[in-house]
RNA sequence: GGGGAGGUUCCAGAGUGGCUAAAUGGGGCGGACUGUAAAUCCGCUGGCUUACGCCUUCGGCAGUUCGAAUCUGCCCCUCCCCA
């Protein structure tokens, strides 16, 4: 049934943009299983760790892969313990900076305790994650030129998308022209020691896939493929994932489970039916279901919720929403998932001043932004507008019901002081 | 290696001795309108200072000058042309 192939489903929910030997993939899918439901290969994903945590972009990819992995397809999560190093021209402007071997261990380590939770783990197909510093590295110059090298025409490397923006702005580097290569060293790599076929990644990282795939259907004349998933932006143009130039992280230490929430609570109505599709394993059917019967905005609660427990978990997911609700409706007092900062008796007694708590709850980067804050009449203290730039707290304002002070940035930043 | 053009605030990009914390646009933040949406309109957008004002910023360092992002020297980086 071709509705069945994994390819004709993913293209059906949106995930897909290209495909190199389409027709070639999807036969493959059409070939029986073994008794236990599996292919025998596999598809990879890569990660550069050159932040502290994954961020949505890459659960988009990584949710593809237990996509992948539910179809019967062991999953490979690949992470540039390498690559990370060099950093991915793709899109730059400049050079990224380059971090310390050990610093991104310490990514690596952290990406793989986010990642593994959303794969499963009884299954034949078990999710497989390799540092590629573990083959490059011990590579030789010699060795890579002439093995990898040898396969790549400058000209190509540079006509390719990857490498134009850094190319027309300048400054492009040998070590950077090189990433294509490493990839597709990758790539290979994987394809003698894991029967991995498939290497997943966003658009804008067709030609660095092409490579591989190239590479491994020259030197060995195998089958491989290259699937890219549309680029994430927002209907207004602007790239998906980033608030305040921030990026939405999966770690909850680096964005709070409510900030995550809030985060999908918040998106256009545009993006809403595509969102439920990438970012949830929920049905085609159901999501129909959902944009067609649900209010616009009942239907990004839940979306929120969903996305929410996917990555944090229920209880937190349910933590995020009933303190939404709490705090948007005005009327609960049930804010436990709100971002919080305590401060001593002392400084609630002694008249700590507004502009000092903004900025020690970090609503307001400086007392300068704090006090014009302030004066565009966008501070809500307890609920009531501020406008004494010089006010000093009191104890009293923490003697509500709650025991304490609820600040409000604008109409969606919200933040409690509690004495400790 | 030689010649030419450049490096400005979050980004793009004006400014070329005092009127410049630095035009304009984007982004961001706040306000109005709304639905915790989009679009639109308005305000703000280095820091400290309850005011006067002070401090830091125009690739780096050292100078010239009462005064420099603007002039000079050296250095670093980028682009283009030649080798």
């Amino acid at each position: 049934m071709a509705s069945e192939n994994f390819i004709h489903k993913l293209k059906a929910r949106g995930l897909i943009a290209q495909i190199s030997h389409e027709e070639e993939l999807i036969e493959m899918f059409a070939q029986p299983r073994t008794e236990n439901q599996s292919y025998p290969f596999s598809a990879y994903c890569g990660f550069d760790p050159t932040a502290p945590s994954l961020h949505v972009g890459n659960l988009a990819a990584l949710l593809l892969l237990r996509r992948a992995q539910d179809a019967g397809i062991q999953p490979i999560v690949l992470f540039g313990g390498a690559t990370g190093l060099i950093g991915d021209p793709t899109g730059r402007t400049e050079m990224r900076p380059m971090n310390s071997k050990e610093q991104i261990n310490q990514y690596i380590e952290n990406f793989s305790r986010l990642a593994a939770r959303y794969f499963r783990f009884d299954v034949v197909q078990k999710p497989l994650f390799v540092n590629n510093a573990d083959w490059i590295g011990p590579m030789s110059w010699l060795d890579f030129s002439t093995k990898i090298g040898v396969h790549f025409t400058v000209a190509r490397l540079l006509s390719a998308e990857v490498n134009k923006t850094r190319l027309e702005q300048g400054g492009l580097t040998f070590m950077e022209l090189g990433y294509q290569l490493l990839q597709s060293f990758d790539f290979l790599n994987l394809y003698e020691n894991h029967k991995c076929l498939i290497q997943f990644g966003g658009d804008d990282q067709w030609s660095n896939l092409l490579g591989g795939t190239d590479l491994i259907r020259r030197v060995k004349q195998g089958k491989a493929f290259a699937v890219t998933t549309p680029l994430l932006v927002g209907s207004d143009g602007k790239k998906f994932g980033k608030t305040a130039g921030n990026a939405i992280w999966l770690d909850p230490k680096l964005t709070s489970p409510y900030d995550f929430y809030q985060f999908f609570r918040n998106v256009q109505d545009g993006d809403l039916e595509k969102l439920w599709k990438v970012f949830t394993f929920v049905s085609l059917e159901e999501i129909a279901e959902i944009i067609s019967t649900k209010n616009i905005n009942e239907a990004k609660e839940m979306l929120a919720f969903e996305v929410t427990k996917l990555v944090h978990g229920e209880e937190a997911a349910l933590t995020s929403q009933t303190t939404s609700r709490s705090l948007f409706s005005g009327i609960q007092t049930n804010h436990a998932g709100a971002p919080a900062t305590i401060i001593s008796t002392e400084q609630a007694n002694g008249g700590l001043d507004i502009l000092e708590l903004l900025v020690l709850s970090q609503l307001c980067p400086s007392r300068t932004e704090a006090k014009k804050l302030i004066q565009g009449g966008g501070l809500l203290y307890n609920g009531e507008k501020l406008s004494e730039v010089f006010y000093k707290i009191k104890p009293e304002d923490f003697m509500n019901e709650n025991k304490f002070v609820l600040l409000r940035k604008g109409k969606k930043h919200f933040h409690m002081i509690k004495m400790e």
